[in-house]
DNA sequence: AAATGAACCTGTTTGC
DNA sequence: TGCAAACAGGTTCATT
């Protein structure tokens, strides 16, 4: 479901809802998600008033004035939604989180490649659980120079590259199809064959996809939603994901579908070199 | 070190 | 209609 975009929009709708208030009681119905989670994991959590809402790639950041912070991914079908504390619990949720303000924060995923987790101030200094993870797309230090210099010595299919989440985060399977074409790059094109202006373009064309796709609400192909369950619309401005077959918007010819690293790629034959 | 493929799960769509 | 295969927004691990 989620990629930068989604993640940035359900963070902006937590934001306002969640400062101020307080995590009172938590229940993990299902605790086999991507990460083993219980009671005793979130304990950290427990009656902390959160300060902040933050997001670091796809992860969501919910921080505690003490300094801990409950930390979500949505995999690939997570959703996590602010609703009543009466609201009946739908199938799949396994994680219920009861607020100080009597209203509840459920997290529901079906596939459970998603992940609930706490970690103390202590865990959030040392900062291990990211250290791996590569650029921001949208903070200062992110544009084509950066991903030319990562691109060094490497060889490979720039569609991969760009799904690399120690080369640049938050960029995953629609993105960065949209991003290639908007560029004009061929998704199969080896990065070591790609030039200094190509590779600014790219960064441009990324920075400008992810941005218009926060402002649209995100892409809501099946279920994405905020946290309160309004849905995106970015998909109806998609160029080329999930229309192979289709016309180009741009040059008319037929888009085409191929796989790489067995994800589907949609990319223009005609306008991507 | 970097690239590839498989694995983790359930639900929905597609094709015979 | 029924059933099986293919496919789905992500990440991690083992293997080349």
């Amino acid at each position: 479901m989620p990629e930068l975009p989604e993640v940035e929009v359900l963070r902006r709708s937590l934001e306002p809802e969640l400062v101020g208030d307080r995590f009172e009681r938590f229940r993990v119905w299902c605790g086999d998600l991507r990460e083993p989670v219980d009671g005793r994991r979130l304990a950290p959590l427990r009656g902390g008033v959160i300060r902040s809402v933050g997001r670091r790639s796809k992860y969501l950041l919910i921080e505690t004035e003490g300094g801990a912070a409950m930390i979500v991914h949505l995999g690939m079908s997570g959703r996590l939604r602010l609703v009543p504390a009466e609201a009946p619990r739908e199938k799949h949720e396994h994680v219920t989180v009861w607020l100080g303000s009597g209203r509840t924060l459920r997290f529901r995923d079906p596939r459970r490649f998603g992940l609930v987790a706490a970690e103390n101030a202590d865990d959030r200094r040392e900062g291990r659980r990211f250290a791996h993870l590569g650029i921001e797309p949208l903070e200062e230090g992110f544009d084509g120079e950066a991903l030319r210099s990562a691109a060094r010595g490497r060889r490979g299919p720039v569609k991969n590259f760009l799904m690399n989440a120690n080369v640049v985060v938050g960029v995953g399977n629609i993105y960065a199809s949209e991003s290639l074409f908007r560029a004009g790059i061929h998704p199969a094109r080896s990065v070591a064959r790609i030039g200094g202006e190509r590779w600014a373009a790219l960064g441009v064309a990324i920075r400008e996809t992810l941005r218009r796709a926060i402002r649209e609400g995100g892409t809501t192909l099946n279920d994405f939603a905020d946290a309160e369950g309004r849905e995106g619309y970015f998909q109806v401005s998609l160029s080329v994901y999930g229309r192979g077959g289709e016309d180009c918007p741009r040059c008319g010819r037929t888009i085409r579908r191929i796989v790489q690293a067995g994800r589907s790629t949609f990319y223009c034959p005609g306008c991507q070199r």
